[in-house]
Parts: structure tokens; C-alpha cells; sequence
DNA sequence: GTTGAAGTCACAGCGAACTAGAAGTTCTGG
DNA sequence: CCAGAACTTCTAGTTCGCTGTGACTTCAAC
């Protein structure tokens, strides 16, 4: 298949499937005899697994790297297993930062609700505290 | 007072402050006879309301926005207010994004213990569900 | 007078994951 | 036979917030 209709089948446009290709998630295909790419369902199945694995956080290279293994035959178990640590530290981290701009945010949603339009000297009296 | 002492008081890079003249946070210094930027307490208190804002996730042209509706003299609290809307639903996202995959993840991580390093035929049992 | 820190400017690069443009070739339908 | 869609390659741009580099000038201390 070519790769309009891998990108079509995937939702994804055919530029991106070249950069991977380029970025190496993606193995050079065969191709025609007039040049075109021509894809099978084990890219297919490979380019659902990167959705699958975006998903969950995982960088591109992160991703290339188990699909490396993989393709060397080894077992990427240990990787992943790690892999999904940092991963899952590094979302709660992100997780705690978020959730302490939108405590900040209401906060100051609610202070912007009852004192209307007072600004001052100040830059923001709405952002900037001491009311 | 010059860019070393300014970024020292705010604990930043000098050549962030230069930046942020260049992005129009701040506005351009006088300058000394030498050529030298020249700051005073109005910029410290300017960049202390960039640092603020910016931990609020606003993002440096949002309050660039805030702040050079302050400098034409208008009030920019229908502005802040849209602004910290829009940015409380978009964290709201974000945390929630963050949340579906920390579930993941965890799910994963705990199916990994268990099973141990069977990889088989596709690219990663414990990424790649349906045990 | 000399050294070295700190300033000046302008341009480039990073990371991440694409996306766009240009300029050409091949395929498909009428 | 020809239009136009889909492909090819290559380079470069996007977003965001900086940071690095290079080549030069100025200032303070010794």
C-alpha cells in the first residue's frame, strides 16, 4: 500500500510518516517500481503501536528505542519496565505543578468575581495579590 | 542600575532579560553614556509580574498582551479575566490528559510485575494489552 | 598598563513533533 | 492527451522560552 492510504487508514498525513521514517521509528519501506513507498500490515501494525505508545507519554525516541530492540530480536521488557517509571514520576510531577496553577487560578477567579475592575498602580490588581 | 544586578536580584540569565526587550515584555531601557542598559525599580517590579504570571502558566505573549494594555493607561481586567478562564480550562485538560495516562501507566506497571519478560510475537506484551 | 569580568550586538541552535513550500514525477479518470 | 491528485526529494519553518557563540567594548581593580 502506499502512503496515502497508510496515512488515510492511521489518520495521520503522509508528511509525518516520512519524518518517521527519517527519525527512524519507521524502517525504510520497499518500494515500487516507479519509487513510491510501498507499505505492508507490519508498518501498520508498527505505526499503531507508536499511537499506542504516545499515549502513554513516550517520547519518539523513546519509542524508536524499544522498537529497536525489538527488531533486534532482544527483549525489551527491562527498558519498558523503566521506562514506565520515570515516566509515571514524571507525569505526577506534572500533575502537582498543574494542579497548583488551577488552585492559584480559581483563586483569583473568585477575588476577579467580587472586586470589579479595580486597578491601581499596579500592573494586575487581579493577578498580583494584596488586595 | 545594569542587566548583571537586575538578573542577580531575580535570579535570572541577563541574556533572558534582553530577550524578553526583544519580545516586547519589557520595554527598552534607558542607557548610560556608555551604551550600557540602565534599569530601575520599575523594571525589577515588571519582571517580578512576568515571574508571576508565568507560574500561572500564562505564556510571555498573554502578558505582554496584559501588560501593554497597562502601558496605553487601559484597564486589562476583562482581558485577565478571559485569560485566566481560558487557562484554567486549558490546565483542566492538561491534568486530565495527565491523569488518563498515569492510569495507564500504572495499570501497566502492575501487569509487569506479574508477568514476567514474556515477549512473544508482537512489539511489547506489557505496552500492548490483551495479555 | 594590564587583566578579567561584565557589558554590547547579531545570529544560530535547542527540543519535540511535526508542517509547509518548492519543484519535479507518476498515476488515474474522462 | 491532459488535468489534477498523489507521489518524490530537499530544505526550512513552526512554537516557546530561552541559551550559546563570536567578536567587540567598557569598566574596576591591582
Amino acid at each position: 500500500m502506499r502512503i496515502g492510504e497508510l496515512a488515510t487508514q492511521l489518520n495521520l498525513n503522509p508528511r509525518t510518516i516520512r519524518f518517521y521514517e527519517s527519525s527512524g521509528v519507521l524502517p525504510e519501506p520497499a518500494r515500487t517500481s516507479s519509487g513510491y513507498r510501498d507499505y505492508d500490515g507490519s508498518d501498520l501494525e508498527r505505526l499503531k503501536f507508536v499511537k499506542l505508545a504516545q499515549t502513554l507519554g513516550l517520547r519518539l525516541d523513546e519509542i524508536s528505542e524499544v522498537l529497536a530492540l525489538r527488531d533486534r530480536g532482544e527483549v525489551p521488557c527491562e527498558y519498558v519496565k523503566g521506562l514506565i517509571g520515570t515516566k509515571a514520576i514524571e507525569i505526577e510531577r506534572q500533575i502537582q505543578e498543574l494542579r497548583e496553577m488551577r488552585k492559584e487560578l480559581s483563586r483569583l477567579a473568585r477575588r476577579a468575581e467580587q472586586s470589579n475592575d479595580i486597578c491601581d498602580e499596579r500592573f494586575c490588581r487581579i493577578l498580583e495579590g494584596e488586595s
